[in-house]
DNA sequence: TTCATATTTCGATGATACCCTAAATAATGA
DNA sequence: TCATTATTTAGGGTATCATCGAAATATGAA
C-alpha cells in the first residue's frame, strides 16, 4: 500500500479550457455526444474527441456507446463536486451572454434524426402519442395500441401490413438536445414522411433542421393537442 | 454579462507538478518559507519563487513577511479541501524507495489535513465519535449531541460559545487515504490542537504525519474504547 | 454492396510555460 | 559601510501539448 495520489494529473486534465467546458457541461449529471460537445466547445471533433479519450482515460467520464454515437457523462458524484468546489474559489470571468446560434436553435427546436423526427418536435410528438395511449412501451419497443391504429389512419398513416419489412417497427432514440426519448424505426420514419409530404413540416435545405408550417401546427393542434 | 468560474485557472495552478508539491507541503497547515519549498519541490529558488507568485496571485497561498523571510501558507480550508478531494479520485502513483514508503506509511497512519486530524487516526476518532452517538450527521455536518457534550467537556473540549464563530462547527471531509470521513471544521481543529497541547499526539517537524503518545494511546482506550 | 453519419487516428504546426543561470533587489548584522 | 542571506527579475533554451485538416474507422440504413 505505499500508493500516493497523483493530484497534478487530475488536476490537469481539468485546467485545459476545453476540457473545463466539456466538464462543466455535463454538470447537470446528463449524456452528450461528442458532436454536441465540440459543438459546445467551439473545437474540431479530433479536438473534441482527443479530449474525452483522456478524461475517460483519468475517470472523470463515463461513456456509452449507443450506435455510432457515444454519450459521455461525469464518472460520478465525487467528480461532480470537485468542480463545484474548484468553481466556488475560481475567480469569476465576466462573459457576454451565451447567444446560442440561430442554427443551434432550430436544430435543438426541430430536426431529423436518420429519417425520423427529433428536437423538441419530436419529443413532444412521442411523448403526446404515449399520454395519449396510442402508442405505448413494451419490450424496448412501441406498440401502437387499436386507439392508435384508428388515429393513424384518421391522419393518413396505414400501418398494416407492416409486417413484411425487416426493420423495427418503432422504438425509443436518445434525442441529444431534449435527453429525453422520440421515436424511431418504420414508424417514426413514416411519420416524419407523412408530415412533409402533407407540407406539415419542411426540410431545410442546408441542414438536418425543419420548420413546422402553418398548416403543420394547426394539425398538431387538431389531432394531439400540442401546441407550438 | 454573466460572471462564471474560471475553473481551469485554478485548476491549472494546482496542475503543475512542483506547484502541487508546495500545495501538499502546505497540507499540515503550518507556514514555510520560500526556500525550504524549494528544498522541498528539488527546484531552484528562481523557479520556487515563480510558483509562489503564482500560487499567491491565484488566492490558493497567503504570505507572510518576517524580516527576509516570506512564510507562505494555504489561504484558507477551502483550499485544502479540495487538494484532498483531489487526493481521493486521484489515482495512486507507486513509491519505489523503502524510505519513501517508511514516510508515506507515516503520512497514512496519522497526519493533520489543514489544522484537523487525518489518516487512520483521524476517521477512527470521528467513527467511534460518531459510534458512541457522541456526534452525528445531520445535513452533511456533524452535531454534538448533549451526551456528547459532557464527553467534550470532560476530555476538556468547551464547544459552548461557538456561536459566534463563523467558521463551521464540524463536517466531513474525506480521507484520501482511508476514503473515509474524518471531522474537520471548528471542532476538528480544537480537538487536534488539545491532543498536541496534552501530549498526546506529537506533531513532525518535517512532514504532515503525527505520531501518538503513550499517554495519546492510553487516553483514546479510556474515553473511545480506541486500540492502536 | 454503397451511401451517410459519427468519431478517431495521424502528422505537422504553433503557442505556452517550465526551467535554469546570471544578475538585481531587499533585509539583516557586523 | 560591507558582507551575508533570502528572494525576485530577466532572458533564452526546450519540451509539452492543444489544435486542425485529411484520412481512416465504425456503425446504420437501404
Amino acid at each position: 500500500m505505499n500508493a500516493y495520489p497523483n493530484i497534478s494529473y487530475i488536476a490537469k486534465l481539468i485546467s485545459e479550457p476545453t476540457r473545463a467546458i466539456i466538464l462543466e457541461s455535463l454538470m447537470g449529471g446528463q449524456a452528450l455526444p461528442a458532436g454536441e460537445l465540440a459543438y459546445k466547445a467551439k473545437v474540431s471533433h479530433p479536438t473534441i474527441s482527443s479530449h474525452l479519450s483522456k478524461l475517460v482515460e483519468g475517470n472523470l467520464l463515463k461513456v456509452e456507446q449507443f450506435g455510432r454515437h457515444r454519450y459521455y457523462k461525469l464518472a460520478n458524484e465525487q467528480v461532480a463536486e470537485i468542480i463545484e468546489k474548484l468553481g466556488a474559489i475560481a475567480p469569476p470571468v465576466q462573459v457576454r451572454s451565451l447567444k446560442q446560434s440561430d442554427h443551434l436553435k432550430q436544430i435543438r427546436s426541430a430536426r431529423t434524426c436518420y429519417d425520423h423526427l427529433a428536437g423538441e418536435l419530436g419529443v413532444s410528438i412521442t411523448e403526446a402519442l404515449l399520454n395519449q395511449s396510442l402508442i405505448i412501451l413494451k419490450n424496448d419497443q412501441y406498440e401502437v395500441t387499436t386507439e392508435g391504429e384508428k388515429w393513424f389512419k384518421n391522419l393518413g398513416i396505414m400501418i398494416h401490413n407492416v409486417g413484411k419489412s425487416r426493420r423495427v417497427f418503432a422504438k425509443p432514440c436518445l434525442d441529444w438536445s431534449e435527453r429525453r426519448y422520440h421515436i424511431s424505426g418504420w414508424l417514426g420514419a413514416a411519420i416524419a414522411t407523412h408530415f412533409i409530404e402533407q407540407n406539415w413540416i419542411v426540410k431545410s435545405t442546408t441542414n438536418r433542421s425543419v420548420r413546422l408550417t402553418k398548416e403543420g401546427t394547426i394539425k398538431l393542434k387538431e389531432t394531439l393537442d400540442l401546441e407550438f
